[in-house]
DNA sequence: AGGCCTAACCTAATAGTTTAGGTGTTAGCT
DNA sequence: AGCTAACACCTAAACTATTAGGTTAGGCCT
């Protein structure tokens, strides 16, 4: 099943700091206390129940490892919303997007790399 | 608040079709009888509530249109897993779709046009 | 007019999400 | 040894999503 809002906003501190424990991605979510500790606590082994992350014990602590990767989410969006057509994705966002000069050189850098590692297949 | 999937389901086939009544929206998500008249008018009905839609009456039927594009559910997903990094979406893209040489032709010309279009600005 | 189809509307059951309190345990510090 | 901080685990409350049954009413057909 798809990740939700508060799985997403977990995932991306894991996905930036490779793995950490409850306190880590707490202190990361928010620096303010606003989140209670057991709030994270409480999710992380939900989504581990799910299969979204995987945990190891460190002496007391547990260290959460994302298993659902920024690829499959963006890949899982792809398919939900554009039936798996890049293309349209990409138009979509040229249209909406306000995309700075520069932005527009490097995507197209990308598509040339793009191109070259698949004839190299 | 987020669009759930089942909403993002009914949002599409009315991005496709426009506007159309509960029947209608029905008939294109389950053909086969899966999924319950009412079932879609209760989620049609909630999603006027969080106005993700509009509806008009006509006659005893009521018409639902989309108050949410395509567009905006792009965006909102760019901001979420991206931080807004167009860059970095079409990077974890192409690294990990399964891309025909064609396609990348397509999006070249887009950043072409794309390209062109700014300047009239 | 009576019956039937289709729709709206009301309601509720179920499941999942999100938040956080409470309890017990472990390790380190004084 | 006793205290405290930090953690895991258990639990539940509040809320939202999802599904569909039941009821009512309008319109059409015979």
């Amino acid at each position: 099943m798809n990740p939700t809002d508060r799985e997403i906003e977990i995932l991306k501190v894991l996905w930036e700091i490779g793995e950490g424990s409850v306190r880590e991605v707490l202190e990361r979510m928010s620096p303010d206390g606003r989140i209670h500790f057991n709030t994270v606590q409480t999710q992380l082994r939900i989504m581990d129940r799910k299969g979204l992350v995987s945990h190891r014990r460190d002496g007391r602590t547990m260290i959460y490892k994302p298993l659902y990767s920024r690829e499959q989410e963006s890949s899982r969006f792809l398919k939900q919303v554009f039936d798996g057509s890049l293309d349209q994705l990409v138009l979509s966002m040229l249209a909406t997007e306000k995309i700075k000069p520069e932005t527009l050189d490097e995507l197209e850098e990308m598509i040339k790399k793009a191109r070259k590692s698949q004839r190299r297949k």
